[in-house]
DNA sequence: AATACGGGGTT
DNA sequence: AACCCAGTATT
């Protein structure tokens, strides 16, 4: 039985405007109780190494944990170290990548481990913002990183976090924003060990979700999501993996194959030539090589 | 502040 | 079919 009622903390946090002890403490007992109760083991929540721990990340940005599961262990075992990711060519790792979604997150990743190797002499940045400057490294995964590689304790919001925020201290209320959010992230934060508290807090937005109709459909950054069938990211998808498939390949075989309107192709081919997939020599396009040094 | 970005599993 | 997903970069 739960000794927290939502209606209760919500009026307490909004008539006070701040959280008592007594609440911080009893919030706490009821996520890492669950926590205890209910382990969800998973590989990158068992190692400190920051590579590892940033693979892990960048691959459930927008991806469910069961999803990355497999390529999690996949991509290790090919890209076993930060060096070994920075020289590996790109079409490998878009390769390994297929079927994870959103491909820019692998060119991200490489790139990231290119300037970890050249930019920082192989050794992670520590620090919030040196992890922040890191392509394809955002506000929650440089917190995430420090967190659970570096142990540093600082607020951070995904999701998950969201979702237990809403559920607990913003009973009835729509259109919650995340400004509003951060002050009870930072208030309930396990300062001792925010890995783990972090582990327990995203657990238990996972099973919220799966009790009541998602309370991050409160959030005032909650989107709904364009259809993908039909849409230019299944298209921009398909080009890719054409070009996997077939390096060296041109504009005009790619339309055929997408059955897709020449104008189309090109803009997507323009675009992913911009955000460093592609590259094109003569008329043929190729996923990016590597530079060789020498 | 809005959009684009993947793709598969769950309801 | 709709909903969801340990967000980020660009417009």
């Amino acid at each position: 039985m739960r000794g927290l009622n939502p209606e209760e903390l919500t009026r307490c946090f909004h008539t006070n405007g701040s959280i008592f002890p007594q609440i911080i403490s009893a919030f706490r007992r009821e996520i890492y109780h669950y926590h205890r109760t209910n382990p969800r083991p998973m590989p990158w929540r068992e190692t400190d190494d920051p590579y590892r721990i940033l693979v892990s990340e960048i691959m459930l940005q927008q991806t469910q944990v069961e999803r990355v599961r497999l390529k999690y262990a996949e991509f290790l075992s090919a890209f076993p170290s930060v060096e070994n990711l920075a020289a590996a060519p790109l079409s490998d790792v878009l390769q390994l990548w297929q079927g994870l979604g959103y491909n820019r997150r692998a060119v991200a990743l490489q790139r990231c481990a290119g300037e970890i190797v050249t930019r920082w002499g192989g050794q992670f940045p520590t620090s919030i913002d040196g992890l922040q400057s890191l392509p394809g490294i955002g506000p929650y995964t440089a917190r995430a990183v420090a967190s659970f590689a570096f142990g540093v304790a600082d607020p951070l919001i995904e999701t998950n976090i969201r979702t237990v925020c809403i559920h607990f201290f913003f009973h009835g209320h729509e259109q919650v924003s995340d400004r509003q959010i951060m002050p009870l992230v930072a208030a309930t934060l396990d300062r001792d060990n925010p890995r783990e508290w972090y582990y327990a807090l995203m657990d238990y937005g996972v099973m919220l979700k799966h009790k009541h109709p998602n309370p991050g459909r409160r959030s005032s950054h909650h989107v709904q999501q364009s259809r993908f069938e039909g849409s230019n990211r299944q298209q921009r998808s398909r080009l890719v993996r054409e070009v996997l498939r077939q390096p060296g390949i041109i504009s005009q075989e790619l339309c055929g194959i997408l059955s897709a309107e020449a104008g189309v192709v090109e803009q997507n081919l323009a675009a992913l030539q911009r955000e460093g997939f592609l590259e094109q020599r003569g008329a043929g396009y190729h996923i990016v090589e590597n530079k060789k040094a020498g």
